[in-house]
DNA sequence: ATCAAACAAATTTTT
DNA sequence: TTTGTTTGAT
């Protein structure tokens, strides 16, 4: 047993009770920079080390895997052993194990896979297609997230069905239930599944809900603002017998709206939870006084929240540097330059810097002006390494091999390497399957079995590709993952294959498959040894913002990854109406309080330095569009605000002048109804009506050609900072030629060989 | 069956 | 601007 005095020191009196808090519930409303965090591993600490409480009886359930690990290690670090009886993770793992444990009673197979985004997009399509409904009509997407917000009500086909009351709805009902055979033939859930079933279960089965409920002595659950009604759900099922929950978030901070997350949850606690004890953390630790009195200023426009001050005995700090640039170019070039000369003048280092924006296009013109001046940067998001080709491949031969049945794994399997098996046999193939009833595998068995329709030469493919996956299943039962996924790669020649087909990037591909497979050696070292499916369970759950890539340099990334984290600078970028807020989000219900909320969060990411950057042009699709400046920008008071001006940038050449915007003045900002991304916002069509040259060099393949650097693409070169990389595509020309590389070792960027020096 | 070229579509936000 | 999908030619 640990001194217990030792635990509580260095906490406030509303810490001390948040963490000390005994049985009942608890709602813990913790303004940001309050101490969350700290709170939430004290109170883990405090429950294992002083109030004698095993492991075991803990259930904490946090937003991402990172915040779970590094809650756990904290944890671990603070009681000085290590607490694994506890269960520390998402609400997705929580579900995943618990439908592993009960697959059969949930009425799935112990093995059942599960299908991302990617995949069940391509499940649909196939539905579409089978159902014989336009894409155009019913696009994949709109489909998907109907089928969504039914499952998150607890709706099945039927009952979606007979709800529907438009044709368009009964159309997606079928969509919803062609989508849910598929699933169950394949043997694979959603990742909604991964919560909706085991609510299902909970209901279907009260044992063994109550099983769990008994187990669950102690409930944690971190951001709960975040949470949606399903999640909510479960938290009460699991709070059913002890009812030891202890909630914490900020409904200020609730930004995963168009994800099913309902602010009643927190806001409503106290109603759902009579007895519960209510805990208001309202001391910023984190900002200046400056961006905490701003950012409550800007939240402070909010309805729907609980009346609570943020403060802070911070100093106030420098004022907020709003600054509006001529272009989006601009506005990267004034974001960059400002991060480096910060750098310059201060003690603070690009590390603790970050560049925020609403959505992940926004990232493209930052990563250049970095690239460009060889500056390594910190990504989050934008390319998941899960979602890389050669590592869906490679998965979708992982998870055939343990799970044949799975046909969105076959179709890619099949024809990864080509291996004569296309289009035209697939289309066959399919029909057979849905005649038998039965999976694409199986329909294989029975071709080979009864070739009747098919050619030799298909039959033959398929009987080779049957036996591959045949053997291979055979071959991986006992080994380790790690040999499993070299086997598989061995087996079907795929090296050899991606020599062939991507002769420039081959090798930063291969390098990716050796991440792959030192993954497969974490996992085998980790745990069992011929665990291949709890490393397809571990992959599969994975979220970009989990691991932070790149060493140095200042991190990039959307305003909802940048939650939970704080840097010394913080730069918002796209400071924009239509951008920030969101022109779609806009027009939702409750949307402009949750991009508010957004902005909010924003803001408190900073500790000392805040910077919000717009434009009045930016590119869309290549296009310019006329800007106006964010409406979040006029809640901010006036005192605390400094305006930056255009002033001309020291020791670069300048950008060429206006643009490609010459004669366009920002216009003021008209009615709210013609705010919208609408044809009449955009201005004419470029290069009709300006005159060419003078605004914008435009691409010379002979200038290029007969200079003194004649970049081409597959050209080999290499980079000061970068190293060795393939020329992808050249674009624009004279100060703006642009290289897209592929680096060997640094991966995709964009390079302005004016900055550079490349051999 | 496979590849290149032409064409269309896309931007919220994520487990 | 970039991405993926369809198309026609080999």
């Amino acid at each position: 047993m640990l001194d217990p005095t030792a635990l509580l020191k260095r906490l406030n009196t509303p810490q001390r009770s948040a963490v000390t808090h005994g049985e009942g519930p608890v709602l813990i409303l913790a303004g940001a920079g309050s101490g969350k965090t700290r709170v939430i591993t004290h109170r883990i600490a405090w429950l294992i080390g002083s109030a004698d409480v095993s492991p075991r009886e803990i259930v904490a359930v946090t937003f991402t895997n990172k915040a779970a690990a590094e809650m756990r290690g904290r944890v671990e670090q603070r009681l000085g052993h290590d607490i694994s009886g506890a269960f520390i993770g998402t609400f997705h793992s929580y579900g995943l194990r618990l439908l592993r444990a009960n697959a059969l009673a949930a009425g799935y197979p112990p093995s059942f896979v599960i299908y991302d985004t990617t995949d069940q997009r391509a499940l649909v399509r196939a539905v579409l297609k089978e159902l014989e409904i336009d894409e155009k009509a019913f696009p994949p997407r709109q489909v998907l997230s109907w089928i969504s917000k039914r499952k998150n009500e607890l709706l099945d086909p039927d009952e979606a069905e007979s709800k529907a009351r438009y044709p368009h709805e009964k159309i997606q009902a079928a969509c919803y239930r062609a989508y849910e055979e598929r699933l169950a033939r394949c043997a694979a859930v959603d990742f909604d599944d991964l919560l909706v079933k085991p609510v299902r279960l909970f209901r279907a089965h009260p044992e063994i809900a109550l099983r769990y409920a008994r187990r669950t002595r102690w409930l944690l659950v971190d951001e709960y603002q975040d949470t949606n009604p399903i999640q909510y759900a479960l938290i009460r099922h699991l709070s059913a017998e002890h009812g030891n929950v202890c909630c914490v978030g900020d409904e200020d901070q609730s930004i995963y709206g168009f994800r099913g997350a309902d602010v009643r949850n927190i806001l409503d606690f106290s109603r759902d939870y009579p007895q519960a004890t209510v805990i208001k953390l309202e001391q910023n630790y984190r900002s200046t006084s400056r961006i905490i009195d701003s950012a409550a200023a800007v939240i402070a426009n909010n309805v729907d929240r609980h009346e609570k001050t943020l403060w802070t005995e911070n100093p106030e700090g420098e004022r907020i540097v709003c600054h509006t640039a001529r272009d989006d170019r601009e506005e990267a070039d004034f974001v960059v330059d400002g991060m480096l000369s910060l750098a310059r003048r201060t003690t603070i280092p690009l590390e603790e810097m970050a560049i925020l924006y609403r959505t992940n296009a926004t990232s493209r013109l930052f990563e250049d002006r970095l690239a460009s001046r060889n500056i390594p940067y910190r990504i989050v998001g934008s390319l998941r390494f899960y979602d890389r080709k050669e590592i869906k491949d490679l998965i979708a031969w992982l998870r055939l091999i343990a799970h044949p049945g799975s046909d969105q794994d076959f179709l890619r399997a099949a024809c990864t390497p080509p291996r004569g098996i296309g289009a035209k046999t697939l289309q066959d193939l399919a029909l057979r399957a849905e005649a038998l009833g039965s999976s694409l595998f199986e329909a294989t068995e029975d071709v080979i079995a009864h070739p009747e329709g098919f050619t030799s030469r298909a039959v033959k493919a398929l009987g080779a590709f049957r036996n591959i996956i045949r053997d291979l299943a055979e071959l991986s039962r006992g080994i380790s993952t790690t040999a499993v996924v070299t086997s598989i790669m061995e087996a079907i020649g795929y090296a050899a294959y991606l020599e062939k087909a991507y002769p420039n990037d081959f090798v930063s591909r291969v390098e990716h498959l050796d991440a792959l497979t030192s993954a497969a050696e974490e996992h085998d070292e980790a745990g069992a040894p011929d665990d291949v499916a709890g490393f397809l369970d571990r992959i599969s759950l994975r979220s970009d913002s989990d691991d932070v890539q790149g060493a140095k340099g200042p991190s990039l990334m959307t305003v909802h990854a940048a939650k939970g984290l704080e840097f010394d600078a913080v730069y918002i970028a796209g400071v924009n109406e239509d951008l920030f807020p969101h022109a779609r989000a806009a027009q939702e219900p409750d949307g402009m309080e949750e991009e508010r909320r957004l902005m909010y969060v924003a803001m408190t990411r900073a500790r000392k330095q805040l910077t919000l950057s717009s434009a009045h042009f930016r590119r869309q699709y290549g296009e310019p569009i006329l800007c106006h400046p964010s409406c979040f920008l006029a809640e901010i008071p006036q005192e605390h605000v400094e305006l930056s001006d255009n002033k001309p940038r020291a020791g670069l050449p300048d950008a060429p002048v206006g643009g490609a915007f010459r004669g366009w003045s920002p216009g003021r900002q008209t009615s709210k109804s013609g705010r919208k991304a609408s044809p009449a916002s955009r201005t004419p069509a470029a290069g009709t009506s300006r005159p060419r040259g003078e605004l914008h060099i435009e691409a010379d393949p002979e200038a290029i050609a007969s200079g003194e650097m004649p970049f081409r693409k597959g050209m080999q070169i290499t980079h000061p900072a970068f190293g060795p990389g393939v020329i992808l595509g050249v674009s624009g020309a004279g100060d703006r030629l642009t290289l897209d590389i592929r680096f060997e070792r640094a991966g995709r960027k964009r390079i302005l060989p004016k900055y550079t020096t490349l051999l």
